[in-house]
DNA sequence: GGCCAGGACACCA
DNA sequence: TGGTGTCATGGC
């Protein structure tokens, strides 16, 4: 299995080249950025941390101080942002009543006792948690997501219903713990589900299609 | 004009 | 435990 990953992987890579995901200019903007894409695409993102940065807020005590209905209105492109609002503030406020604001004390906590903390706050779910974990933290832990489902079970890896966590484990188990891979192999998988791999695949182009069950057995 | 993005949560059976 | 509705912008 884990030379089948490999390959996997290495036909991605070769398709898609290096994705370069999650370019910021500090760990902050990042964690900012984890929880506005949710269910938007990165572009959108990439406008509302423009508007906060033009606005000065890109750091955890201006953000914390500012006023929701201001936040709204410059994260507004992300989509559900008055939710997202309040997902900020939930994150600000456990950032501030449990590690005095500080960034660096927070990760300096073990992997798996961040990890529950993290999940405690509203609006931090299983990926976003992952995401602040690997792409911030730099934490050797696999994010996965529908993408991962839909493309591993259309490979016939795994079953099309299937957990979270045994998503997850599947690759712990299969890969070995590299931060630097989980980071390109999840930026991967988003390549191919987000172009190639949708609900009616295109599978034509697809640069695993001669490794997928569904594309061979549609004759494409 | 319709579809769908780098989800999470509340609610219900 | 799993399915469904809600949130509510912007690009293609």
């Amino acid at each position: 299995m884990r030379q089948k990953l490999e390959t996997i992987y290495n036909s991605l890579f070769s398709y898609f080249g290096p994705r370069n995901w999650w370019q910021a200019k500090t760990p902050f903007e990042m964690i900012v950025g984890a929880i506005l894409t949710q269910a938007v695409s990165w572009g959108n993102v990439q406008k509302a941390i423009k508007n906060l940065e033009e606005a000065d807020l890109l750091t955890p005590e201006k953000l914390f101080q500012a006023e929701e209905e201001r936040i709204e209105e410059l994260i507004k492109p992300t989509r559900y942002f008055r939710m997202k609002t309040k997902k900020l503030k939930a994150f600000l406020n456990y950032l501030f009543t449990t590690h005095q604001g500080d960034l660096t004390q927070m990760f300096n906590l073990p992997l798996l006792e961040l990890r529950e903390q993290l999940l405690s706050v509203y609006g931090i779910g299983r990926e976003t948690v992952d995401s602040i974990l690997l792409y911030v933290g730099n934490f050797p832990i696999f994010v996965v997501d529908e993408y991962t489902r839909r493309i591993f079970s259309r490979l016939g890896l795994l079953p099309e219903k299937i957990s979270y966590e045994q998503m997850q484990e599947f690759f712990h188990t299969n890969l070995p713990p590299d931060t630097r891979l989980f980071n390109e192999f999840h930026a991967q998988i988003d390549a191919l589900g987000n172009q190639i791999c949708r609900p009616n695949p295109d599978c034509m182009h697809c640069p695993l299609a001669q490794l997928c069950e569904k594309a061979q057995g549609s004759k494409i």
